[in-house]
DNA sequence: CGCTGTGAAGTGGTTCACAGCA
DNA sequence: TGCTGTGAACCACTTCACAGCG
């Protein structure tokens, strides 16, 4: 592996390797996507445990086979000692500052229906590192209404708060129909990172980054699981667990 | 559950080819969880616009290139044209049917926090193929409540209820700490499908189908592309959209 | 002639199996 | 000896490029 040099500013970085390149370690996709799940299993692991950690334990309690989650490590340049394991702080700290989260990211909320308002007050947010500062909806009477201690604002107002408040990740709540106005809003308040609940395609400048969450969508993938499951099994007569199935969960 | 095998049965798809083996066609997991967008993209369609419609034109307004979209709708033994398009009415039956969407699942809700209040809510599960029957929760104060004119149950009776009711698809909406005592109850219950809100890794039999929807995972994968992003542009003077970002909107 | 359907090539990710270090 | 780190084989998916059909 050569990428060890991790960290791009020195002093920054955990782990302080020397002439540092400002080249960021450019990880596959798949690992980025599986680095929050190993920090949440480390941080469930690090209140009870000893203060070491295999990769086959960790592995198991991130739901994913071991030899992946050591070249998933290895990307980063690595802090396990061979014949003991990983050292549960350290790679904590480690996967905390590749993913960015050692600075509190600011985000913002548009559309405050349903949706909007369990996400305005999901505490997992804060917990893991971010921190809703602002809520927009395009409806009047909804604007002014106070949400965990936060005011509703008008999305007219969503370009300049975002330039005050220095808000790096945008997510929408709204009805498809809105979510590409939206999305052309927070890219020219230079919002860089969107989070997308509504469903439908968004078109955004390159340097924007965008992820979607549709939730009937995860729903008809499960379906289709179903209605394969169902049709293998030759003649279902009850409730009864049969056939084989795959091996494992289908990963998110 | 006891499902019908409407799979099999000639006469229940759309389109019968001739001899039909019996094999349910086993698509490449990629390709399912895409044919819901297509789906999506095609009812948006439907409304408005002719009756046929091009590999080019779907794949754009369902976000992915046409080559991909043309091999995905092969492997359902597709219904183009050459020369002309797809079929829209065609297709989207064909989709349906191969999701399994023709039969409403019935789904059952555990967890009436803040998010489940939210999903109880949501219509496009509704809307697109899947019924919400039963609401539980563990905690007695919730029990008797009507939300969405569904009384929240408590978890004892999941259950009893689930095989009345002909639950295929379970969520789960709870902390996570609770999260694995539902999913067995769930297990036990003969459901066969879970969609998993807690962020945790839930273990289940082989035969059991799990998808995860973690909401801090996902803003943790956008902070990871702020961080490369801000690391990439040499000193981000201000808010000013640079550097070569990679050219499309990263995929879910 | 246009657009689908598809072999073939290319790419990225996973798994294996073991070298190498504590 | 035990466990990490990693080349190499393997596999799944994507993309290309064009044959083939309407």
């Amino acid at each position: 592996m050569s990428q060890q040099r991790h960290g791009v500013t020195p002093g920054n970085a955990p782990g302080d390797r020397a002439g540092a390149v400002p080249a960021f370690p450019d990880l596959p996709e798949a690992t980025i996507a599986r680095l929050p799940e190993y920090l949440r299993a480390l941080h469930n692991l690090g209140d009870a445990a000893a203060d070491t950690i295999s990769s086959e334990g960790l592995a198991a309690a991130a739901g994913v086979n071991s030899a992946k989650l050591r070249k998933d490590l290895s990307h980063l340049g690595s802090y396990g000692t061979r014949g003991v394991g990983y050292d549960v702080t350290l790679l904590i700290e480690q996967i905390e500052y590749v993913l960015g989260l050692d600075q509190r990211r600011a985000v913002c909320l548009v559309g405050l229906g349903n949706l909007g308002h369990a996400l305005a007050g999901y505490d997992g947010f804060a917990s893991r590192g971010f921190k809703i500062v602002a809520l927009f909806d395009a409806d009047a009477s909804k604007v002014g209404e106070l949400i965990q201690g936060l005011e509703v604002r008008h999305i007219e107002d969503l370009g300049r708060v975002a330039v005050e408040e220095n808000i790096a990740i945008g997510v929408i709540a709204t009805p498809a129909l809105a979510a590409q106005a939206v999305a052309d809003v927070l890219v020219d308040a230079g919002v860089t990172s969107i989070l997308n609940f509504a469903p439908c395609v968004l078109s955004v400048p390159a340097n924007v980054d965008v992820r979607k969450v549709d939730l009937a969508i995860e729903l008809q993938i499960l379906s289709f699981h179903e209605h394969r499951k169902a049709s293998l099994t030759a003649l279902p007569g009850g409730r009864s667990a049969a056939s084989a199935g795959n091996q494992e969960a289908v990963g998110s």
